[in-house]
DNA sequence: GCTGGCGTTGACGCCCGCGTCAAGGTCTAC
DNA sequence: GTAGACCTTGACGCGGGCGTCAACGCCAGC
């Protein structure tokens, strides 16, 4: 299988695959004329590293899991490292999580400061329009303010 | 104030307020030497930025903010286009939120089938050793397998 | 033999918010 | 006059994961 092939079997890009084996993530095989030659295993890997990248994690961060399937194991987690890295990810996560929900709660709180004081201001012009009442008779027909 | 001086008192160092007057976020007046001159109208600008940026927005978001502590306004969201952001960030942590706590939930999952798998394959590898003693009197003594 | 579709390597671009270095100008203190 | 602390502009680097282009090679079909 060539590099257009398992790419397009993958959901990806001939680029993303010349890039990965720069990074030495998923080497390859070589035919006679130069192209680089892969097989269904290769695939295996493949999909192992997407998978994980669209859980986010970075490209280093999938290695454990690719060589532990190159090493011959029935999945990508079946090597302490690929645990390892699981838990370091879980506890990222958390963090991650609990530092967006405390920015979250900032901002809403800021918002909701920012809005109250909007609507201040409105309540304050919307307090005008008596003003105006007061001082629109000028434009009434001067009959109709007289009858009052 | 100069650059040096304003920088200190935010907190940012001076090649950050140059990169701000570069992007027209910041613009400084300058004195006769050349030197960018700041007020101290400057300082709460910065500070504004500088707290926008602490809750994650781009610098770009802080823009509103600044324009509108610039027009006098007595708070940098007391503008409209202020408390569009803010919406717009809102929405934008909430997704980011939801989609990391999806995440982790697949993770753990994850993480979770792996370690009943491992612990499967270790149950199998300690119902062994009972196979390593069939195997292991190829290794003693001869005189000591016959006594039995 | 020529076109077109595959492949190859190498190199630059992108995004963002600066860090860092280079080469020089300005001001103060001794 | 000179050292040192500040300032100036300009330019490149970084990290991550590729996109995109250039210039070229290989191979199949007409």
């Amino acid at each position: 299988m060539r590099i257009g092939e398992l790419a397009k079997r993958a959901g990806t890009t001939t680029r993303a695959l010349r890039y990965y084996e720069q990074l030495g993530l998923l080497p390859a095989r070589r035919a006679g004329n130069g192209y680089r030659a892969y097989g269904e295993e290769d695939l295996r890997l493949l999909r192992q590293i997407r998978t994980l990248q669209d859980f986010g994690f970075g490209l280093e961060d999938t290695r454990p899991f690719v060589e532990c399937l190159q090493a011959g194991h029935p999945h990508g987690d079946s090597c302490p490292a690929s645990l390892e890295v699981y838990r370091k990810k879980l506890s990222e996560l958390d963090e991650c999580i609990a530092r967006l929900q405390e920015v979250r709660s900032r901002v809403s709180e800021q918002y909701a400061r920012a809005e109250r004081e909007r609507d201040a201001l409105a309540a304050g012009a919307a307090a005008e329009p008596p003003q105006c009442e007061w001082a629109a008779p000028a434009a009434l027909d001067r009959d109709e303010w007289e009858k009052r």
